[in-house]
DNA sequence: GCAATAGGATACCTTTTGGTACTATATTAA
DNA sequence: TTAATATAGTACCAAAAGGTATCCTATTGC
């Protein structure tokens, strides 16, 4: 649905929300264990873990009284997804250009 | 550098704005073409393009007194490429989890 | 030249966003 | 059971974003 490649996209939108993801690539980590990489408090990288939740770009399971946040795929699916629409256009671009070119080298007199 | 990045994927955060990316892959419009297909002043849909032509998602030559919107394959790409070292990410990801099944499968009686 | 057309720039308004401080809840360890 | 730990939630604030109205500039056609 359009709600869900809207918070996927939002939440890629900014520089520290990807900043997460990228320190989530490395390995899970805990909301305390992201915090000390960042110049932000708790509550602040908190609300950007809610967005990334929602964008459905990491998911958080409980342990004990921690929450382990992990990279989660679907989120980043549903955007490559979206891409690859333009990809195509790009495909069709690059043909465009190279018929532009073939075209030029047959009429050099033109 | 880390200046363009952002404003391609702050480019793709609004809905108006991926919308009128996939109004420009059906064909090159002017602002005038684009502002008929959306419920929004002229003004508002000339801030969405500058915005997109920041993120080097489209690009724009004059004509006469027309100016011509099209896509650009740059900002795309930029996003694309940030993007690739997740599906990295994302192998790894699928053959641990065949590997935690497999490892399942030869131990059940644990 | 001049009216019409195509578009750019900006001041202004409202809503959203990114951040903090503060408070509250649940789990663990002694 | 109680102090410490790990985290959630919310009220609040400043700045940025999305939108409009208005005004300005440049090209075109007669």
């Amino acid at each position: 649905m359009t709600l869900n490649i809207q918070h996927s996209f939002k939440a890629l939108a900014d520089p520290t929300r990807r900043q997460i993801l990228v320190h989530l690539s490395q390995q899970d980590m805990t909301i305390a264990d992201i915090t000390d990489q960042f110049d932000i408090t708790r509550a602040g990288i908190k609300k950007h873990l809610n967005i990334l939740e929602s964008g459905k770009l990491i998911s958080v399971k409980t342990r004990g009284r921690e929450r382990i946040n992990s990279l989660e795929t679907e989120g980043l699916k549903t955007i490559t997804d979206w891409l690859a629409y333009f990809d195509q256009f790009w495909d069709e671009k690059l043909s465009s250009l190279q018929t532009a070119i073939a075209n030029n080298e047959t009429k050099t007199n033109e």
